[in-house]
DNA sequence: AACCAAGTTTCAAATAATGAAACTGAACAT
DNA sequence: ATGTTCAGTTTCATTATTTGAAACTTGGTT
């Protein structure tokens, strides 16, 4: 009846294996999961090769390793094509990007954090996976903050509880009390800035994508750098992005999906 | 003791629930899941809750649809990273369509199909996850034909078992027998075409990626069509394919992931 | 108000997960 | 050769999770 700290399931066990093993970012050996695993050897034995029959790992025989595997891939693919923002936004992100000359980034909250779902850069045409799957804070990020700002108070509250208000520079709000004034001003502005917070002299100006009942769907920022330009004239941007943010909610909201061709 | 026909493991039966989703490329409602489902009301229900629970399915409120969730985006961008073979090829998969002036795809094996992991194209500088995470059929794909021709037999016969030798084209070899041919010869050759064998007008010139002890890695391949090119023409990339080939597989087989930074 | 369909909860029975310990086998040292 | 260590694998009685029929709730419809 009572929970005894053990009983949470054995797929949330399973994808937490995936999480430490995604997490090492190279391909890793079992006795290094062993050693950062709450689990004894047999269990933890078991899961990997459940996991890695089931294409969620991949293991490399020649050198003992498992690493994500390609059901993955597969699966992502899926995500990101059905995913109501991300293929509805791409045609706006390039003409975004375009006709501003800077990095736009699309991103969207994935419980406490910021998850990028899309990217494109202004010099190199674009960069792939590598920008569309990671994740940042939510404190100290343009889009983060654009996000968090819009969410209902009980939302929020569980969303700050989880951030780490590490400071990453001189400019990152580094209390709860701090981000909830920049929320405050972020609300009243319909927009955030980001002045360095994250990394030094990156700054970016970043807009919510929210639903006409005022959900938060994403965010979408210009990005650039204070070698390049300034806060003030990265704002020349702002109507355009707020006109790609608003088309974007508008297309995501009556979107619905066709009917299967084929 | 004699396996009785349910007992497959949570996690597989989980993941399973999510291929089925993924499967409808669209959000779907549970009632539409149930009736594809071999579970029963209840048992899908608490699956689907889980999976929501955990990140890996998305549920919209408003259309009350489940859809693949964000952390499948998170996790597959640590697959391709940490992946022995995507990173470390997309500088020669850039250059060689540079050079080609053409489309070129980057493939690995997933099971008896042919999975893309990347993709450049001629004229639009790129396409995101549409591109990674497809699949298609090994058997009548370029890609496909170069890797499945240097597996060893075993493991061949297997994946040839699993072909379902649709005929997309007048071209397509319909037969296994026929398919042991065109391997064969594709093994002397070295590399592999396809003369619209999957889309009629789509031609490409096919090389596999193999480790020095012949594991095969993937396959690279230069892809055209009948309207802009023929065979022939595409032939005179050989040189640059196999030579980006061969770069790729010795990089990966040397390649130690650098002691883990920050 | 009665009906229906979709979604949610319950609970005893059936099944699968657990993990301590024993085992295997390779790599290396003696 | 022989022993030692360590990484990886298997076993099996115990434990706790999953299962699914059925009952229930909810919201929309006739």
């Amino acid at each position: 009846m009572a929970e005894h700290g053990s009983g949470e399931g054995t797929v949330a066990k399973a994808l937490a294996v995936m999480d430490e093993i995604a997490g090492f970012g190279r391909p890793v050996r079992f006795a290094e999961l062993l050693d950062r695993s709450p689990y004894p050897k047999a269990t933890l034995y078991r899961f990997v090769q459940v996991l890695t029959k089931q294409g969620m790992l991949h293991f490399d025989p020649d050198r003992q390793t498992y690493a994500p595997g390609l059901r993955l891939v597969r699966l992502a693919h899926a995500a990101w094509q059905t995913s109501a923002l991300a293929p509805i936004a791409r045609p706006h992100v390039d003409a975004l990007s375009e006709a501003a000359g800077e990095t736009v980034h699309l991103a969207q909250l994935d419980g406490a954090q910021v998850l990028y779902v899309d990217k494109r850069n202004a010099r190199h045409p674009i960069e792939m996976y590598s920008a569309a799957g990671k994740v940042g804070p939510a404190y100290c990020t343009g889009v983060g903050k654009a996000m968090i700002a819009f969410l209902p108070e009980e939302e929020l509250a569980r969303v700050i509880a989880q951030q780490s208000f590490h400071r990453f520079t001189d400019h990152t709000y580094t209390t709860e009390a701090a981000l909830r004034v920049e929320l405050q001003a972020i609300r009243a502005r319909g927009y955030a800035y980001d002045r360095e917070e994250h990394e030094p002299g990156i700054i970016c100006i970043a807009h919510p994508i929210l639903t006409r009942a005022g959900r938060v769907l994403g965010a979408m920022s210009v990005t650039s750098s204070t070698a390049r330009t300034t806060l003030e004239a990265l704002e020349d941007h702002l109507p355009r992005i707020r006109a790609a943010a608003e088309a974007i909610a508008a297309e995501a909201q009556d979107w619905r999906f066709p009917a299967a061709a084929e």
